[in-house]
DNA sequence: CTGAAAGCGCTTACAG
DNA sequence: CTGAAAGCGCTTACAG
């Protein structure tokens, strides 16, 4: 295999090194039949000794399409690319775009020039369909590549807008499931740590709550809010025990949140879960680094990243651009931190 | 703004709009001074109008070059994406190709099909240069670009092979100072948790550690190997207060084995840093999340992928490539887990 | 089974 | 200051 550095094989080297023309050579890349197998074995062994690879952009320049799809991720300085969550739908999404032969490209913009930057890039043919998992600044990029006709979708429903594709989790099943199994393991005094007022899916949560009581004529007065990280959750559940001696089970809206609760519970000593039961939100790997370990309500993130690919892809297509929206319902996972009978 | 959805606009039809010829459309694009006001004004006017986006695949075909830089990063599957200093890694590469000018363009892949097709997707000429923050498999890969005259650099030394460029930090070093460091605060019977014995990053530090004890003729003799995670650095501590109980101090591989030690340590009653001075490695936001703080060695992380970036663009500039090398020098980060008095 | 020719959209000499 | 023409490398009718 002899390699030039810095010169590209063109299919009109390989050609001429065949003794055919770019056209049969081009038959036997495409795998078109219509090739003598004199013409094919020449043109394979030229194409293996110059080392050719066929010019993608050229190829993206006359089908008018790349085989690609952008996914375009939160910024690196914002703490979601460490959200273990993360990976779970990078991977849904990777497997779904293999499975059809699509090139995944990820972009990672910092700043408001990468953005633009982003944004003619986009636009200028270099995907076939846009993934947005980060709703940063992005409504004119959406806006824009729409207006291009390349699709988009979001990963979560991205705030006020009802014209945009998304797929999303249920966190309001999410939140009524997880209250619901706590009163069937005959709790009653159940408190709710809540996410950040502003944050949808954590009031989302917090309405399935409220819900699943009011069902159960129980009363959802115990709710107290963090910032869905540890430290706020230890915080949080301190402040509700010193509300209330009787609660007997807590639904936290992240796992992380419930791991500082439970912290705080053996540091004024209730034990999990004969004094109080608890249950999480994520299904992160926190769930099981507890003692005991975590019931949770798994988030089907790679389910997600696998609907979210296949509706883009199909929506780059389809001519008609109607806006398509899947919510997917996530399943408790329950472990030994709401098993044991209440006291 | 009337967007056409699904057509993408070109320059032929902005200048038919503005009355004027490709050439000069072009040249208003291109902030080429030779043109008319009217002209530019006309052209100005009509690209707006239809919202036209320049095509880049067409444009890449022509320069020859795509003014964008290819980042392999590790599979999703692989728990190194959710490393704390990928993001820092991340934002490094992302600023000084900001600088530049160049779009950053992120692949993971997850399968030997995927990296494939990767292959075929950068050397088919949608990259100028690629920056490989993984050894899976990609050795191949590596290969490949090259031949292509496509210059590529990995982060860190990639195993066994000294043909490729790359950055690194100076794990040496940072064994040697964080030993030093000990040694300089009265600590005479100092022990080391290292990495796995495979990992090349893992035994230079603990050969830093070796020659900084040798060089002050204390011993060297406690040292106990983990997996870089807190779990096995629990373990690893309890082994090691297990075989002696004069150790005044330990220098971890890692904050997370550094954190696990340190419970073991409370859980036998050894006062840090009274009784026991800790430090770790990487500088991560476990070193600050610990009681007390953890000492560490900070990794240049951010600098890694600025000179990363600086020096393959510049391979892609040039015409020979000479493998480059460069090894940056980890700081210490000194906190409260090294700073009181032995007993 | 084969190939000459036109074209994808942008860029670049070249000639006015 | 302006534009006709050729070309980047691949792909696609079209005619044999």
């Amino acid at each position: 295999m002899e390699a030039v550095s810095g010169s590209a094989i063109t299919l009109a080297q390989v050609a001429r090194l065949a003794g055919v023309s770019r056209t049969t050579a081009f038959r036997v890349f495409s795998d078109n039949p219509a090739v003598s197998q004199e013409a094919r074995a020449a043109v394979e062994r030229a194409a293996v000794e110059l080392g050719y690879v066929p010019n993608r952009a050229a190829k993206s320049l006359v089908a008018g399409r790349s085989e690609s799809v952008g996914v375009v991720i939160p910024e690196p300085r914002s703490g979601l690319l460490l959200d273990p969550l993360f990976p779970r739908l990078l991977r849904g999404i990777g497997e779904e775009l293999s499975a059809s032969g699509l090139q995944m490209v990820l972009f990672a913009p910092q700043s408001t020039p990468d953005i633009q930057r982003l944004e003619q890039y986009l636009a200028g043919g270099h995907v076939d369909a846009v993934i947005l998992l980060t709703f940063h600044d992005s409504d004119t990029l959406s806006a824009r590549l729409q207006a291009r006709g390349i699709p988009v979708i979001y990963g979560g429903r991205p705030p006020g807008r009802s014209d945009v594709s998304f797929v999303d989790v249920d966190n309001h099943a999410g939140g009524l499931s997880a209250t619901e199994h706590l009163i069937a393991q005959g709790r009653r005094r159940i408190a709710h740590i809540a996410g950040p007022v502003h944050s949808r899916s954590a009031s989302d949560r917090a309405q399935g709550f409220r819900e699943a009581m009011w069902n159960s004529a129980l009363r959802s007065d115990l709710v107290a809010h963090g910032e869905m990280d540890r430290d706020s959750g230890e915080v949080a559940m301190s402040r509700l025990l010193a509300e209330s001696h009787e609660i007997d089970a807590v639904f936290a809206a992240s796992d992380a949140m419930a791991a500082g609760a439970m912290w705080a519970m053996q540091v004024l000593g209730r034990r999990v879960p004969d004094d109080v039961a608890i249950i999480g939100f994520d299904d992160s790997p926190l769930a099981t680094a507890t003692r005991p370990p975590l019931s949770s309500v798994r988030q089907p993130i790679e389910d997600m990243g696998r609907e979210m690919t296949r509706l883009v892809v199909n929506m780059s297509g389809a001519r008609k651009q109607e806006p398509q929206h899947m919510i997917l319902g996530p399943e408790l996972q329950i472990r030994q931190s709401t098993l044991a009978a209440a006291g």
